[in-house]
DNA sequence: AGGCCTCGAGTTCA
DNA sequence: CTCGAGGCCT
């Protein structure tokens, strides 16, 4: 190291020692003329040995552009993502409907492919071919000015071959092979480790420091042109987004050398089918394939929606997979007393959200993928929304780990918290079901939305009762009153007179609702409904025998018997004698022959507009069909709304017609 | 024994 | 909303 150098680096760390002192502590040792000085030279220094100056313009610990907020003058828009042929298809027919309504041709419409790189999008500002300001997306209007940091991006010209105003937009990005070395650095100097190379990259540019973002190598891929001033030059703008990138690498900015035009829906699959397979081949990450109109005579008539442009799209690649640390495992105690291991993860980003705890199911999984608290593991967003670990990145185990032993008894259980292995599964369950925690979970179950349905109380409120000993039970609720409700923290009168309003509302209650609020193992919503239509009064059903019961179709001797043993309990007798007076059940009504939809078999999926999912299951079952919660060959329709989740894809699959909104209100005839 | 299908449990939004 | 496990039917 020069002797340079050295003093640039001290001079950076005492200058930041003392402006810390001075701004955030209040607590300055040196005058403010020893301290200019320092900065003075500091300035100096930065200019001859590094070419710009970076944090000379610090106020209060940050260069005084650092982070400021940018409104970007063109709107950054980002593309709606799709992860299907199907969804492919038919954007494909959209565009080319509404480039038709707009009187253009499509007989030369073309679609230009590029890779969607796992990065950080960078709004970045010529003015006379000189590098003036670089910032992020933020919110798509305001971004934050990380030109400091940007300026270490090495394939980020300061000056362009022509001395233009522009603003181009590029994808800033940490090398796949960088990024897990970094990782592996942090590991060991006991940092946090970054969740991918999209949270590197931007936790990279986002440093005060200029010299720490150097370290990173970045990289820089350039792929839009938002504004472009031509005059006083020989260029002549682009009519088409291939011309805009030959413009930019003309200029030069970095692009990308795996841009395909294409024309055919053929093409733009099997490119998507081979990324799938070579994306690892690639030292950036790849996240998806972009589609964009080609012609910008044709972008301009399709336009924007609310959310985002109609001439383009992320065909995004399957699942997302990230690594995270395991910072320990705790035992979930559910309602019917199953204990289950849950993996607490250090937060990260995957697929748009933040995940923090992911189920391990149960020990014998544990077991198989031997996750030990300290391991980093591989884990992923099934159906992309609940969080998965898939594997154990054995090469990143802490030398001292200790493998998962599974306890005998659990906080949360009732009696000694004693724990027993279920016979013939892989669950344990707590010995005594009588626990505080586990009567509060009850609760919680008996007020949710598929049990009694009362609207507005949950854990929260629920809790606050208990721990203000107003309520024991679920029968206790019935009692309430505004009055004793409203000294209560964060009770307003009006919340006070919502909730008893709510719990007196919920008291008329369908006898399947009911039954679902008892918590009797084995008996959900289905179940609940075939009791109640078999039987067709609570008094019927506490008479039945567990034989009686398994004759039910659809209900079998394990089921039949725990219904039977919940109703024999002398505990839940008494629980049932306190809670009836309070309630005016309904017991079902016969279904008059309306046999439009007989005995047909729906699936939903989605959420729907007009209608809530559950006015469509009513619908449904008064018309005589049928609601299913999983899609088989004995489906007879998938109702399908936006959003779907993966039984859109297997009705496909399994070739089982699907609906939507408005075919499935045809059927009705309504 | 094979397949269908319900239950139960996970989680993260607005 | 989604999936795995296990109950239930054929």
């Amino acid at each position: 190291m020069t002797d340079k150098l050295q003093r640039l680096q001290q001079l950076r760390q005492t200058v930041q020692h003392h402006r810390i002192k001075y701004h955030d502590e209040d607590a300055p040792e040196i005058s403010d003329e020893a301290f200019d000085a320092l900065l003075a030279e500091l300035v100096a220094l930065e200019v001859a040995v590094e070419g710009f100056r970076s944090t000379s313009d610090v106020v209060g610990g940050r260069p005084d552009n650092a982070f400021v907020k940018v409104t970007h003058q063109v709107r950054q828009w980002s593309f709606d993502n799709i992860f299907t042929h199907a969804e492919l298809v038919d954007w494909d027919a959209r565009v080319r409907r509404l480039i038709t309504e707009a009187d253009q041709s499509t007989d030369d419409l073309a679609y230009v492919l590029e890779h969607k790189i796992d990065g950080l999008k960078l709004i970045i500002e010529y003015q006379a071919g000189q590098l003036v300001r670089c910032a992020t997306r933020g919110n798509g209007q305001v971004g934050e000015d990380v030109t400091h940091t940007a300026r270490t991006i090495s394939s980020l010209p300061s000056e362009l071959t022509q001395p233009v105003d522009l603003i181009c937009v590029g994808e800033v990005w940490l090398a796949t092979a960088d990024f897990e070395k970094l990782n592996q650095k942090r590991a060991i100097a006991n940092e946090a480790i970054f969740a991918n190379p999209r949270n590197a990259a931007a936790g990279s540019l986002r440093q005060l420091d200029p010299a720490v973002a150097a370290s990173r190598n970045l990289s820089l891929t350039v792929y839009d042109l938002d504004l472009l001033e031509v005059r006083k030059t020989k260029l002549t703008p682009p009519t088409s987004q291939l011309e805009e990138l030959q413009l930019l690498q003309a200029l030069g900015l970095p692009t990308s050398n795996h841009v395909v035009r294409t024309q055919t829906l053929d093409d733009i699959q099997t490119t998507y089918d081979d990324l799938i397979h070579t994306r690892d081949s690639f030292a950036w990450a790849i996240d998806g394939l972009v589609l964009k109109v080609d012609s910008l005579s044709h972008q301009r008539a399709l336009g924007y929606t609310a959310k985002s442009p109609r001439f383009g799209v992320a065909y995004k690649l399957p699942a997302e997979q990230t690594t995270t640390v395991v910072e320990g495992i705790s035992l979930q105690v559910g309602r019917t007393g199953v204990v289950t291991p849950v993996a607490e993860l250090r937060p990260v980003l995957i697929a748009g959200s933040t995940v923090a705890r992911a189920t391990l199911h149960n020990e014998d999984f544990i077991k198989q993928l031997d996750v030990r608290v300290g391991d980093t593991v591989i884990i992923q967003k099934a159906g992309d929304i609940i969080p998965e670990v898939l594997a154990v990145v054995l090469s990143l185990r802490p030398d001292i780990t200790k493998n998962y032993k599974f306890p005998k008894t659990v906080a949360g259980c009732g009696g000694n918290g004693a724990i027993e292995r279920i016979l013939g599964s892989a669950a344990y369950r707590c010995v005594s079901l009588d626990s505080e925690q586990l009567r509060r979970q009850r609760l919680y179950y008996f007020a949710s939305k598929g049990a009694l349905n009362i609207d507005g109380v949950g854990p929260r409120i629920i809790d606050q009762l208990l721990d203000a000993g107003l309520i024991a039970s679920a029968v206790d609720l019935f009692t309430l009153t505004p009055d004793q409700l409203e000294p209560l923290e964060s009770f307003q009168t009006k919340a006070a007179h919502n909730v008893v309003s709510a719990i007196r509302d919920a008291s008329s209650v369908e006898l399947h609702r009911l039954l679902i609020a008892l918590s009797i193992d084995g008996v959900g919503e289905e179940t609940a409904r075939l009791l109640a239509d078999s039987f067709g009064s609570l008094e019927a059903i506490e008479a039945a025998s567990s034989a009686d019961i398994a004759a039910v179709y659809g209900i079998g001797a394990t089921v039949g018997g725990s219904i039977a043993d919940w109703f024999s309990q002398s505990a839940n007798q008494a629980f049932l004698a306190a809670l009836l007076p309070h309630l005016t059940v309904g017991n079902p009504t016969k279904h008059t022959s309306v046999t439009k939809l007989d005995g047909e078999t729906f699936v939903l999926t989605g959420s729907l507009t007009a209608l809530t999912r559950d006015e469509a299951k009513d619908l449904i079952r008064r018309a005589g069909g049928k609601v299913s919660s999983s899609v088989s060959k004995k489906t007879n329709y998938v109702l399908v709304g936006n959003d779907p989740g993966s039984k859109a894809a297997q009705a496909e699959e399994l070739g089982v017609p699907t609906l939507n909104e408005a075919t499935f209100m045809e059927l009705l005839g309504l």
